[in-house]
DNA sequence: TTGTATGCGTTATCAT
DNA sequence: ATGATAACGCATACAA
């Protein structure tokens, strides 16, 4: 029977590159992925061949034969969330020299979504998992369970964790801002929040928390909605609260775009910030230093949660876990003129 | 010669999905990608073996055979700027329910690495490109334009597009800003600029233009520096900007971030804003309505230009080009509070 | 340490 | 319109 026409486009296969280097295909293919395992002096050769072919491994063959993609898939509830953003860059920053790729897929903050793409996900095989938050559907938790690869859940900490974690307490770190108002002298300290997903509620029970111990607690306080965040819903909401609670002299909100937008709306009703009203934010975007008056707020380690979930993962894929599974990486309150309340 | 076991998980094949329906594989294959081609009968059996067997076609091992990955590969500068996490989300909206993916890469505003990244995503036969910006180095254009799939350059528009283009002109966008400013009254209009990648230096050569058009230009008036923006660098530029001309009493911002920090500076110092100091940014980000005073900026269609770039490389993928392979999708200026100066 | 034979799951080619 | 067969390029299993 007559050979046919090539297929692929006519790129140099690990096949050419072993005739020219007048070695195995597979001593090849073990040069380029194990060094370790090929003997110097063919290492040297391969090498050679390679450069001279400009030989670039075909992804999808290797993805086939090995029945694993190195792909490393990313769910995060949205990217023009700043938070997430940082969170994805210190992703891609932790790659380094690695070859694997980001595979990133947005929930949109839900659960139904997040099964989907999971579903989505698993069928190439991922070599990992980074998924946001500890608040899976039960089903996106048995899909994790039976992944068959490395699986780290990031932004939280929580019991029981899939596999891996790498996170902070949004419960206390909600805690330690209200606390840290309380203790400014505030008394009439709201709670204002957008979105209101499963971290944000975490950060008002902490915020309650530190109201009762201090026993100013008082649900009119509360201001909430569904909305997603921004900044001029923060000036809603900031007038929203106050028609109900006129008292109000501070608020903690549930994060920067919000307390950013209560700082204008203090601005523009001429309220004098922080004698008048003490404003704390969460996450600590670049934004709240450079605000006049600088505003407090909870810096998270977004970036670094990135980093640090693709190294546990790239030592899982690896194969020696990390001996710490489960890292609870903090925050940090940072006061700023915006609570330096005159007593 | 004794059958071995399956490599694979065991999850079912196309050739499972075949005989359950009793039907070549081929006919699977071609029942789920075209399904024209088949007969209705034939169609509803395989599509039956494929609910009960809950079939999930391998990407890898059709990407291999196919010589083509359904991936659509995207450059951007970074995911941190705001702006390109917005196109971002507009090409992810884009796919609708294409069973394309999306690979991400992050040039880091260096045409070395988007060269880099472009050999990456080249290796994996994409079944299309997004770049952003019309200033590849001479390497990548040659890439880009033997890629062997349809390729989208975004964010700006330009002669001699690689392929397809979608975007705004900055020059004109710049100098709508700038003139807004000296029809506003202001006389002493400077310019602030960080980072000043290609786009930033069209937006100041638009500035210039309006700026000598009205007969008021000064390169003192011209503030720039490499570093990348944020809210605090605009409080700094501001300071040093004044201290160069004192008498500015303007500023057109090569971003919102730089706008919103002239504004915290300008309250920090007492300057009142419009009356003292006008204030302009570019791209419209939300915060810009709901700052106190409101600014003025330079509304762009982030969103729409990453569903259009979608939209037409989908298009193009399927065979019918757009017959508009370049799109301007222009800007709008959204005059406010921060300009609005009395004479 | 290196090589041989084989399989990975799908699609392109060609024939019917 | 449908099917048989041969790639696609690489990695696994096993032998040497």
């Amino acid at each position: 029977m007559k050979p046919r026409a090539r297929r692929g486009g006519g790129r140099p296969t690990i096949a050419d590159v072993a005739l020219r280097a007048g070695v195995g295909a597979i001593t090849v293919s073990r040069a380029l992925r194990e060094p370790g395992r090929v003997s110097p002096e063919l290492r040297r050769l391969v090498a050679a061949a390679v450069a001279e072919l400009g030989y670039v491994p075909d992804r999808n063959a290797r993805a086939l034969a090995s029945a694993r993609a190195d792909v490393i898939g990313v769910l995060v509830p949205s990217l023009t969330n700043s938070v997430f953003a940082e969170v994805v860059r210190g992703i891609y920053d932790g790659l380094g020299d690695s070859h694997l790729q980001v595979q990133i897929g947005h929930t949109h903050y839900s659960g139904l979504e997040e099964e989907r793409l999971l579903q989505v996900f698993l069928s190439q095989r991922p070599s990992a998992l980074i998924v946001s938050g500890i608040d899976q559907t039960p089903a996106a938790r048995a899909l994790l369970e039976n992944a068959g690869c490395p699986v780290v859940q990031i932004m939280e900490t929580g019991p029981d964790p899939v596999d891996m974690m790498v996170g902070f307490s949004h419960f206390e770190g909600g805690r330690a801002a209200a606390r840290h108002l309380a203790e400014a002298g505030y008394r009439n300290i709201g709670f204002i929040g957008a979105r209101m997903d499963p971290r944000s509620k975490r950060r008002l029970a902490g915020y309650r928390a530190a109201m009762e111990d201090a026993g100013i607690f008082d649900p009119r306080l509360v201001t909430t909605t569904t909305v997603p965040s921004s900044v001029s819903l923060g000036r809603d909401l900031f007038r929203e609260a106050r028609a109900k609670m006129p008292a109000l002299d501070a608020v903690f909100c549930n994060n920067d775009d919000l307390a950013l937008g209560v700082l204008f709306e203090c601005h523009g009703a001429g309220l004098a910030v922080p004698s008048a009203v003490g404003i704390a934010g969460f996450n600590d975007l670049e934004m709240m230093e450079a605000a006049f008056p600088s505003i407090t707020s909870v810096r998270t380690h977004r970036y670094e949660i990135g980093r640090l979930a693709v190294s546990m993962a790239r030592a899982a894929i690896s194969g020696d876990r990390p001996p710490q599974p489960m890292v609870d990486i903090g925050f940090e309150l940072m006061p700023r003129e915006s609570t330096k309340r005159a007593r």
